[in-house]
DNA sequence: TTTCCACAGATTGGATCCAGATACAACCCT
DNA sequence: AGGGTTGTATCTGGATCCAATCTGTGGAAA
């Protein structure tokens, strides 16, 4: 097959995707905040491409939950309500359990290793983004077991649409309170190393609910 | 290119939409069957169109989880296995309370009507196509009031996936068993008119279970 | 001053055309 | 004869161009 394009174009794939993981990487860390536009042409111009692949990238994304379509009006960031972000959490309460229970068995003990490597990073104190990154690295990395395309992608979806006001909290709260996701993490991964998913899906919910209801106490973070 | 199609269909919205809408609908009657292939330029040519609102549309249908797209390979609608099935029906299991709870105090006396009315079509003894749609058209009623688009999302793509296996038990299994569904409606809506949250939860996640485990005892549905 | 309407620029949706990838079949070489 | 290869047909991905819709501004009338 033809040698030259992969090095032109090192993990080519579509350009759609590229496109894709360009803005949900600009969206996660907050370079596109939610209300905010985003003009097809503008994207494609700063690509270097079309408004065809654009067209489809935002299409994925709107899958994922990081943009909403609205025809002949365009994509923007969706931005929610303090209820909203309220049942977004209910709904991780709900799934994430099912989603480790199912992965738990097909953890590796090197898997385990590298969450726990993550914890360990988060524990040297970290700046908030980088923070958010490796916090959700750490719960994504115990679903890696999971099987089911739609349950992993439905976990995703609540992360992604989530990530904005988890930043916001974390911004204005500060990392004072950092020590109780320490030992939630420490607590959650002790109990995957144990093999006890009951224990695991106990310390994973108290963590999600916790989260949860700290969010809900600071609605300035809604406020527009 | 063709004038009279904008005549015929006067403020017709998007082409994608209706596009969209026509393929969601032969999925789920089960007219175009997991695994079979959807290409873009016959769907394009059957409704009047080019193939970049079809593209669109699959698109659409791949978020609501009627069909899966891969990179220069096309679209199909997805086949799954026992383990899948069983994996979905454990997620409507945890979903679906979470979307009763949220929409029970916005459900009006007029919307408990319209559902009691559908229970009474689907006790008036009905084949089974048209069970699967009142059936369909039964819960989410009850979901109705829900306001967060993203747990309706969720929901709906649960039911679209399965649905296919719904219908492949019922083929098999004929309505010997009806009475169970409609005696656990009713349950169900009891304890929506008398506004009982915690029964309605329970009857509903008993609902769910049960049919999950009688289609996993049956596991010629899913050999293909 | 405020409100409504009309018009023009900006932006998205769709059609057509072209390029690249995949799949399948006939062919060649060993 | 069998396995690998090459060539061709089919299909999807992307670019460009055109049509339809939205948005925002300016002006006129109440």
């Amino acid at each position: 097959m033809n040698v030259m394009s992969s090095v032109v174009d090192p993990g080519a794939g579509a350009a759609s995707e590229r496109i894709a993981a360009d803005l949900r990487a600009r969206i996660l860390i907050g370079e596109i905040a939610p209300g905010e536009r985003i003009r097809q042409e503008e994207v494609a111009e700063r690509l270097g491409a079309s408004r065809i692949p654009v067209r489809e990238a935002l299409r994925m994304l709107s899958a994922e939950g990081l943009v909403e379509l609205e025809t002949n009006k365009g994509a923007r960031v969706p931005r929610l309500d303090e209820r909203e972000v309220e049942v977004l959490y209910r709904m991780r309460e709900r799934i994430e359990p099912l989603a480790l229970i199912e992965s738990m068995p097909h953890l590796s003990e090197s898997d385990l290793q590298r969450i726990e490597g993550i914890q360990e990073q988060i524990e040297q104190g970290v700046d908030v983004t980088t923070f958010l990154t490796l916090d959700r690295e750490f719960h994504l990395a115990t679903y890696a077991g999971c099987a089911t395309d739609q349950l992993l992608a439905s976990v995703t979806r609540l992360w992604n649409s989530t990530q904005h006001y988890r930043r916001a909290f974390m911004m204005i709260n500060g990392p004072g309170r950092q020590w109780i996701v320490n030992a939630e993490h420490r607590l959650l991964l002790d109990a995957l190393t144990r093999n006890d998913a009951e224990d695991a899906e106990r310390y994973l919910v108290g963590h999600i609910r916790r989260t949860r209801m700290e969010l809900t106490k600071h609605p300035e973070i809604f406020t527009r």
